[in-house]
DNA sequence: CTGTTAGCGCATTCAA
DNA sequence: TTGAATGCGCTAACAG
């Protein structure tokens, strides 16, 4: 493995002017540049980024901490992050939490070590002020959640506005007894998606009744989204649409309304969140809310990026559009038909 | 940020013997070891891992180079990859191919940068002879795809035997009209798989009709397999069973088989292969093989770990255990009932 | 059991 | 426009 004295001896220079030329510092000479370059070539010298980081004092590495890079939902975040760090000269490193703010804290601490420059953090609880004490020191970033009054820069959707946006559509149907399935989770997330939910039935003179509110497991399972509708459907009178707040409960609650011999969206409607499950692999195709998780992914990186190098005025929030999906699985209730 | 002289510094030791400690190597003295301790902790002292590398003259960081971290099968195979590293001190770097071998290049330089130890390579196709020149030089691996002749390390499943398993079970329950769909990607998997239909066929004195074997996308998108499926189904006479070579590509078949008016597995028995989309969240459950994704991710980056401490006697190859998983997707064809 | 010292390969200051 | 020299923080001889 050629070093740069290996490529500076073969030229005749100073490794001070191969070191000028690769990063692009003072001006060399056309012709010394050319007999550098030619070194280069015949060794095939690479830098060894080793020897500069240290020098510079950086990784050039950015951490992702995920609680699953097996969700669709943070498989395509960490794709969009992957690609804008790639383009930014940057390596993404991934760091599984298990959902486990012990494992958060242990990824936190490579950034003390020197293994990565910044961190951007995936599926943080509202009550996450602990990290402030890492966002002091380090560049941070959330993505999609965060904690309502911990200043860290974050991106995300708006996720009142695009339960607003679900609701009015589900009560322009003509709809009056709506469930809900949130979760048991603590993201700020979920706690929109729920005061959206109330917000709206409130504003339009609708009772917001207990019964109609159940919680999922954490992870937005497929069998806790079956099992909770199960209860909703068995609830008098029926709600006649159950907004779930992850596709992948929809898909459980669509197979619990056909498994009870209902049918969606005729007897019941209903809407998911996310549109990253394969919501249009069968029918009925499932009404959704879509996320911009690659974009969101991308921007999160660029943030960081703004952060780590030093930027003033980096933003600290990045709110993306969300966008509703009107698909098979919801229609007006049958009452009115 | 402290560094070791610092340390070595309060504690009143030289830094030697701080290194000495945090590497466990030579003795020290339960006095001092309590002093340096002692220090480290009041000075919340890490070690530089750019420091440290760069002495060591390695990096602790393993390449992923994957197509596309959204698909669920890389997503478990990368999540093996990652927990495995984890255990073994190392950090698992993702690098997106999008399936370009020039960006597989790409990827590849990483390692004369010193910006990895060694790399994870996924979805390689046969001819990939052209990486011997890096293997050559870098500790590789394999993992799912390989070629057949080019002597890297790789661990996969054993997809004859696999396809042989479907082939048995579907021939046991009376078909005769087998259909194939598989890809016109270059995979390993795809040939064997092929081969072990045709074998299959050849063996129980079934002809072998081209008009049964068709070309999915390289993608094994669910729309080319529905649209490919639809095309089988045309041919006179039906086929009653299509063997696909993934699941997206079942779940496509399927949905093709329902919207012709034909029911799954009375009308057509549709059979999937991978066990890693979402095969049981929608009626017919699909049959199909499962390959342990995970662990196969996990195998290979400890066969990397075995080439990166140069042990000898490194397995060229890991085949791992599939598994045949019977669900509801399948049955014995209507003529026979 | 402990300390001194010499680099790892590079970027960067300063002088020429 | 170029080169000599310094040191980033650490590990590993080697000496004591």
């Amino acid at each position: 493995m050629a070093t740069m004295a290996d490529v500076a001896r073969e030229a005749g220079v100073s490794v001070a002017t191969v070191s000028r030329l690769l990063n692009n510092l003072g001006v060399v000479s056309p012709e010394t540049a050319a007999r550098v370059y030619a070194a280069i070539e015949k060794l095939s010298y690479e830098p060894n980024l080793l020897a500069r980081n240290l020098r510079k004092n950086e990784s050039r590495v950015i951490l992702i901490l995920s609680p699953n890079i097996t969700n669709p939902y943070y498989a395509h975040i960490l794709s969009g992050i992957g690609d804008a760090a790639a383009e930014l000269g940057y390596s993404a490193l991934i760091f599984n939490t298990a959902d486990d703010p012990a494992r958060v804290r242990e990824g936190l601490e490579m950034l003390k070590k020197h293994r990565a420059d910044g961190a951007i953090l995936m599926a943080s609880d509202m009550n996450c002020a602990w990290l402030l004490e890492y966002a002091d020191e380090y560049p941070l970033v959330q993505c999609s959640e965060y904690g309502p009054d911990v200043d860290i820069p974050h991106v995300s959707i708006d996720n009142y506005r695009a339960t607003r946006d679900i609701m009015e559509y589900l009560i322009g149907l003509g709809h009056r007894r709506i469930a809900h399935i949130s979760s048991e989770n603590d993201y700020i997330s979920t706690s929109l998606r729920l005061k959206g939910y109330r917000d709206a039935l409130a504003e339009h003179g609708l009772t917001s009744r207990d019964d109609y509110i159940i919680y999922a497991s954490r992870d937005y399972s497929f069998k806790s989204g079956k099992a909770k509708a199960r209860e909703l459907l068995a609830v008098e009178p029926r709600p006649t649409a159950i907004f779930c707040i992850s596709d992948t409960l929809a898909l459980g609650a669509i197979t619990a309304v056909k498994e009870m011999g209902l049918r969606v969206p005729q007897d019941v409607t209903v809407i998911g969140f996310d549109d990253v499950e394969h919501t249009t692999m069968f029918h009925p195709y499932i009404t959704t809310v879509a996320q911009p998780c690659y974009e969101m992914g991308k921007e999160s990186a660029r943030l960081l990026y703004a952060l780590m190098m030093q930027e003033k005025q980096v933003p600290r929030q990045s709110i993306l559009e969300h966008r509703l999906i009107v698909r098979e699985s919801t229609s007006p209730p049958a009452e009115l038909e």
